[in-house]
DNA sequence: CCGGGTATGTGTGTTCCCGCACAGACGCTC
DNA sequence: GAGCGTCTGTGCGGGAACACACATACCCGG
């Protein structure tokens, strides 16, 4: 784990925390701390974007959904992000249903505020093209990951991108949702969890997911975990 | 095919083409025509990006690749694009390959240039946040295509693509080289052409490509192919 | 403690695509 | 026009993931 940036013991944003004080204080008016929680959906494909979010320690995905049936993660927004990229391109729809993926805290602000915002050349200027960056290099490795690698290796990448975002070793989660994800059944999500699961890399019961051991976890899931978190990491240096 | 703005007959670049005449006639001595030739690699990745490309009636290949053997094309830059975003979000390495995959002009700048530039809020700022959001979008779709649909549609909607960004109906392209764009192994290619001529929607021998019934076609592609086109056509409006 | 809903495990066939292995077919050069 | 390299066609065996069909197993509320 990261050490990561605290206050009163809850994560926060670290997007926003990279921000130095003084622009920080100009965005604290429009910036309204709200609770995200799992299952809700920020924006359909083709909705108008009214707010963006910066999670704490909530965890929203980012989602291309073709037919009703199939639907595949694109990308995946944590404290290391924004969800609403888009209104800071001057685009005001969304192309991807958002869904929040894991319950918690968030900063909001009005899409008019991020506009106004990215009309100055400050530093949020400057980090959310960085973390545009960020999102279509995790786009692509995404994309080629889930056309080459194994089921069972990208369930191990999915796992640990979303312990990290959430900064725990344990959570909740069906398969059912994770298949979701992956683009793949569910059927296939529990061959590829119990192969994990016998190999003692991870536990899990009725939802409840325990990473077991990291390490090794790390080493059955691809390169492109390595290279997708590098990304995201490194852009708030 | 669409209209396009062409200079002594020669496609000149949208985006370029979308400028307001002062600002693109501050930009002109930083410019500069060059010719692209087939197969010529601009960047590989970890390689830092010296210039960016707009291409007239070339086309750009961003190609994300695992092993030596794999690679699947994530964004294709034409007349409507740029190729070097990165820059631009204040990245100065290229985290993709970018290959081109159609011989033709292209104008040329430096990675200075552009960084100068995205220092003010121009239209050219403007044109290129906009454009990344095409490109996250192009990337985003094409990976659930590749995740959902056959090869066949997936052929179908790469030919069009192609098509699309060098205006023409019948270019020179081997199985072998797709098969490198779409992830696919180049006897996939060929059962997937073979598909496409059977059906007469297109004609193919020993490289050479002709698209015969463009309409057909696209039915035969997925609704991939008209998703992505109205994203990169729309954004320069 | 009993039922119903949700989540998980498993099996059987099928389909798509991969890997390998060649066999033609065309085109360029000497 | 002989030879060689490149490009294309095809066939076969195997494996991964699909679709469908159930058989549990656990949880919670009445």
């Amino acid at each position: 784990m990261l050490p990561r940036k605290t206050i009163h013991g809850v994560t926060v944003n670290r997007l926003l925390a990279s921000l130095p004080k003084n622009e920080y204080q100009r965005l604290l008016p429009g910036l309204k701390s709200i609770t995200l929680t799992f299952g809700e959906v920020l924006y359909e494909p083709g909705d108008t974007i009214k707010h963006v979010y910066f999670p704490n320690d909530s965890i929203v995905s980012l989602l291309a959904a073709m037919s009703e049936r199939s639907t595949l993660e694109v990308g995946m927004v944590g404290n290391e992000g924004m969800a609403g990229l888009p209104i800071f391109m001057g685009v005001n729809v969304s192309r991807t249903r958002a869904l929040v993926q894991g319950s918690g805290s968030a900063m909001r602000m009005t899409a008019a505020a991020v506009r106004h915002e990215a009309s100055r050349l400050g530093a949020l200027h400057r980090l959310l093209h960085r973390y545009s960056h960020s999102l279509l290099t995790q786009a692509s490795q995404s994309s080629a990951c889930n056309r080459f690698h194994s089921v069972d290796a990208r369930l191990a990448r999915w796992l640990l991108m979303t312990s990290d975002r959430l900064g725990l070793e344990e959570f909740r989660l069906t398969q059912e949702f994770m298949s979701n994800m992956l683009g793949v059944r569910r059927e296939g999500v529990n061959k590829a969890a119990g192969a994990l699961q016998k190999d003692k890399l991870i536990r899990y019961s009725r939802g409840t997911i325990t990473i077991l051991d990291r390490r090794r976890l790390v080493a059955s899931s691809c390169d492109c975990y390595a290279i997708i978190k590098a990304e995201s990491d490194e852009y708030l240096n």
